[in-house]
DNA sequence: TTGATTTCGTTTGTATACAAATAAATTTTG
DNA sequence: CAAAATTTATTTGTATACAAACGAAATCAA
C-alpha cells in the first residue's frame, strides 16, 4: 500500500511555483539590457538617458533642468549628473531663468542640435533592431501593453 | 495665392517623425520604473537583483558566482556586488570551490532560505500589482513579447 | 501680508550595470 | 607535455537611478 498523500516538503507559502525567469520584473530588466546593447553599438558616444535629453530639448526646445527631467522620466538628482554630462562636452547650455531665480534652463547648443539631427537614423535603426524578433502587429501589441503598464 | 510647397524648415533626416515617448527604449525604461518603484513598496529591504539571486539558489541550489551572474542575467562585476552585500547581510554564505580553485561556491543560509521563503508572497504581489493593467490575456501576451525579445 | 507650503536645484549615500584590465586557475590544442 | 586560449573572480572607472535632506526662491492661504 502506498502512504496516504502526504503536505509536500516546503513550508506553507510554497515556492516551488515561482519561476523567476517569467516575471515581468526579471522580462523587463533583461529586454533592457539588450536594448542596452544594441544602443551602445549603434551610438557608442550617448547613453540613452542623455539621447533622450537631447531629443526631448530638441522637440520641445529649452527648459527647465526638472522640466526636462519629467519629460524624460528622471528624477531631480539623475537629470543633474545627465545636464553636468552633456554640458562638459558641448552639446547643451544653460543659463538662469531671469523670471524664476530657482531655475536653469538648459537649451541645446548648435552642436547639440547637430549630433542630435545625426543620430536620429541610428535612433531608428536602434528601435528596428531591438524589435526585430517581433512582426509589425507584435511591435504594435508590445509597445501597446508597455504603455499601458505605465 | 499661397506659395508652392517648399522644403521643410529641419534638415534632410528629418528628425520631426522621432516620438522619444514611443520608442520601446524609453517604454521599457518607464516600464521598469513603475516596477521598481511596486517592488519596494512590497520589499523594502531587498532590490530585485538581490531578490533574483535569492530565488535562484532557493531553485538550483548552490552556485559559482559567476555562474549564479548568468542565470540572474549579471555580469561578474554585478554580481559581485549583490553577493557581497547579500554575505553582509547574513542571506548567502560562501566558500572556496575544491575541485576548481577559481571558483566561490555561493549558497543560501538558513535566514536566506526563511527570508526567500517569507518574501514569495509578496513577490507574487508584486507581478500582480505590476500586471494590473493588463487582464489575463494581455499579461499572456506581454510576458510572450517580452520573452521574445530576449 | 505673512506664515505655511511647494518647487527647484544640489548634495550625499547606496545600489545596479557594464567596460576594461588583471591575476590565477583551468581547459584546450598542437 | 607545453603553449595558447578560456574561465573565474576582482578592481577601477563611468553612468544611471533613487531616497533623503537641504537652502533658496516662489506660491498659496489665512
Amino acid at each position: 500500500m502506498s502512504q496516504p498523500k502526504t503536505k509536500p516538503m516546503v513550508a506553507a507559502g510554497g515556492d516551488a511555483d515561482y519561476q523567476l525567469a517569467q516575471q515581468v520584473g526579471f522580462l523587463l530588466r533583461r529586454a533592457t539590457q539588450r536594448h542596452l546593447a544594441i544602443f551602445s553599438d549603434h551610438i557608442p558616444d550617448l547613453t540613452p538617458p542623455q539621447f533622450a535629453a537631447l531629443a526631448m530639448l530638441n522637440a520641445l526646445g529649452a527648459q527647465s533642468q526638472n522640466q526636462l527631467g519629467r519629460e524624460t522620466a528622471m528624477d531631480a538628482a539623475t537629470i543633474k549628473g545627465v545636464i553636468d554630462r552633456l554640458k562638459k562636452r558641448g552639446l547643451v547650455t544653460t543659463e538662469p531663468d531671469p523670471s524664476d531665480q530657482r531655475r536653469i534652463v538648459v537649451q541645446l547648443s548648435d552642436n547639440g542640435q547637430r549630433a542630435f539631427k545625426g543620430y536620429v537614423d541610428d535612433a531608428k535603426a536602434i528601435t528596428e533592431e531591438t524589435l526585430a524578433p517581433l512582426d509589425a502587429r507584435e511591435r504594435g501589441t508590445l509597445l501597446n501593453l508597455l504603455e499601458k503598464l505605465t
